[in-house]
Parts: C-alpha cells; structure tokens; sequence
DNA sequence: CACCAGGTTGACC
DNA sequence: GGTCAACATGGT
C-alpha cells in the first residue's frame, strides 16, 4: 500500500487473510440492526436474532419501529441484554422513520456520526460501524482487537487518538476502512487469544518482510 | 464451572 | 475527562 507500519500491517493481513467483504447483510438497515445486536455477543447468535426479525417481517424501518417490544425481546434474545437491545433496536428504527434512511445517511460524515451517536445504544464504535458500512462513507472504526493490535505493536492510545491515526496514516478510502477492520478482527479470533494478544503480527511482520 | 463475545450507559470520582 | 459496575445470553 504505502511505507507507514500501518500500510504494512494490511498488507500482511490481506496476504494472509485474503478480502473478508464486511459487512455481510442484505441492506443498510440490516447493518444497523446488526450493529447494534452484535454489541459484546457472537456474530452466530446476531445472524438468528436476524433471520427471527426477517420471518416476522420486522428487519424494515416503519414495521420495526411499531413493533411489539415483548416480541422482540423473545427475537433478540439470544444476543443477551435482551431488554436494553430491544428498546433501542425500536428507537433507532423510531428514528429513521421520523427522518428518513436516504436523508440520514445523505449527510456529510462528521454530522451523520453526531447524529448516529445520538441514538441511544450507539457509542463510538457502533456509530463508525453505521457510518462505513451502512452509509458507505469513510470512517475507521476501532474496537478491541484494534486496541490490542495497536499496543503489541508499540501503539497506544484511546479511541479518537487511534482513529485519527488510521485515518491520517492509510489512504482514505472507504474500501480500504471496512476491509482492514475486518481483517484485524478475523486475524484476531483465528489466531490470537486474548492473552497473548497480537504478539504473532510483529513476527509475521518480520519473518513475511513487511 | 469460569470466561468471553465485532459495547454502551450512567454514576462517580 | 477517565474509570467502573451493570446489562444477559450462549458457546467453549
């Protein structure tokens, strides 16, 4: 890609990996409602929670956002925090009825993140998720295996520090945000545990010439 | 049986 | 402006 230690680190990723086409959903609606089931749980039990809200017609805007609350705490609840999900899932919808989906993500990023980041049971990782792979505009999203990643190789720093970094050190491109996200959490789960961390990418990086 | 998962919130320094 | 328990289910 480029010289910087983060270019090198996607290049090995994408070596090894190959391209992960996040974020898998039928639409951008489906995205957010993912996002936020997906919160601290498996990406198995949000894909039930999905297909459940799918098969009573609910994974649209105006249909889930007058949904009956206590069918979809039954629907959500494989995803744990059953009650808080449920709620917020019908406010975001609530939301986006009221507003419109197209004239939501129709706004330039930095507004559509305030306001993303407004909805209740949206913080910073959930608003960039929306944002980058909902309404396809460039924001890097950080998490957990990007925070480790970064400190095992010598990089720390809280959330805005470490999104500002990527997004100043690799090309902004919005192809380029979702697939390197995707590829820090799929090398993250298939070959680091949560102890030993990252340590592997920094000998990768030597042993691959990266 | 203990621990973790693609976090967020509100309370409290 | 940071830290922390609470939120809850399902898999290993």
């Amino acid at each position: 890609m480029k010289a910087g230690k983060l270019c090198r680190v996607y290049d090995l990723l994408l070596d090894e990996l190959g391209p992960q086409y996040w974020w898998p959903a039928e639409t951008a609606f489906e995205v957010v409602v993912g996002a936020i089931l997906t919160q601290q749980t498996k990406w198995t039990n949000v894909e039930k929670a999905i297909s459940g809200l799918k098969e009573h017609g609910l994974m649209e805007v105006d249909s889930l956002a007058g949904a009956d609350i206590e069918l979809l705490e039954e629907l959500v609840r494989c995803c744990g925090f059953y009650r808080q999900k449920s709620s917020r899932l019908k406010g975001m919808a609530a939301f986006f009825a009221d507003y419109g989906m197209e004239e939501v993500f129709s706004m330039p990023v930095e507004k559509l993140r305030r306001t993303m980041l407004s909805l209740k049971g949206v913080g910073n990782e959930t608003a960039d998720s929306i944002v980058l792979y909902a309404a396809g505009k460039p924001k890097f999203v950080i998490d957990v295996y990007t925070t480790r990643m970064m400190k095992c190789i010598g990089i720390e720093g809280n959330y805005m520090q470490l999104q500002h970094m990527f997004e100043t050190e690799i090309p902004q491109d919005v192809d380029i945000y979702k697939e390197y996200h995707a590829l820090i959490v799929e090398y993250s789960k298939a070959y680091c545990g949560k102890k030993r961390c990252n340590e592997c990418i920094l000998k990768d990086l030597d042993e691959n010439g990266y």
